[in-house]
DNA sequence: TATTGTTATACTCTATAACTATA
DNA sequence: TATAGTTATAGAGTATAACAATA
């Protein structure tokens, strides 16, 4: 089949991004996370109470949307709640949530060294600048 | 906020991917398309008589989803569909689909280069050959 | 007046199973 | 036996509006 698409950089970028996110969905389910929950993982854990609505600015989620990802969260057991002022809830990683933290932290390094790996040396470290570019000046 | 993730290429993959998305989502709606509508008219120009399963294999979208995909293309009057034997249906684009492909094209020409020219000269070019060592090596 | 957390809801996208008919 | 097209449905993920309480 004649493939009009898969020379431009937006199209291969989707593709890519599809293909890495599901291989790395896959890694972290055998410790029970989605990617999301990973990303909420090391995110509280460097910035202990942080709010959600902080952690919701920081990774593009609607307020509204990071209720039901924390409640599975707390539900877990992975992380707790200070109030911080009457209105503020400072979000921190429970002792289990740390340790949760650790295993994803791993599972990911290991993820990106293998992505890495993958593309030829002469392009290897052009790709995160590249894509810096293209996410933070949008 | 201390950010422990934007220095993944692969975090960083993904993000780049949904700004990158819904910057073109933006341009396309403008002719009535989203992205993947405008890839099926661009595969379909470039391969007339394709089937719907063969569409699906080539973009990753299961056989089920084509269905109402090609039932609005279908519905708008931009594609046809010619019998090829008793079971399979080959794809083509009507004249007014081959009118909205032309424009769909203009769109993504002038959106890709406008992420080309969002990236640093020195790291461009690597772009490209990195996404599809990513991709296609999934 | 703006922000936080929350509820409810709708919409899109995707995944799965099943069925019919044909190659 | 495998493939094409289809239907129905369920599950994510996401977007929007609204509300109460607080800064």
């Amino acid at each position: 089949m004649h493939d009009p698409l898969s020379h431009y950089p937006g199209y291969s970028l989707r593709r890519a991004a599809n293909a890495t996110a599901a291989e790395l969905a896959a890694r972290l389910s055998d410790i029970g996370l989605k990617q999301v929950d990973a990303s909420l993982l090391l995110l509280i854990g460097a910035n202990p109470d942080v709010t959600a609505s902080a952690l919701g600015r920081e990774l593009d989620i609607q307020r509204a949307n990071m209720v039901p990802l924390l409640k599975r969260l707390e539900d877990g057991g992975l992380i707790d709640r200070n109030p911080l002022d009457g209105k503020s809830q400072g979000l921190v990683l429970t002792a289990d949530g740390e340790d949760r933290r650790k295993e994803a932290l791993a599972i990911i390094e290991a993820f990106e060294s293998a992505l890495l790996a993958r593309i030829p040396a002469d392009h290897r470290h052009h790709l995160l600048p590249a894509l810096q570019a293209l996410w933070r000046n949008a």
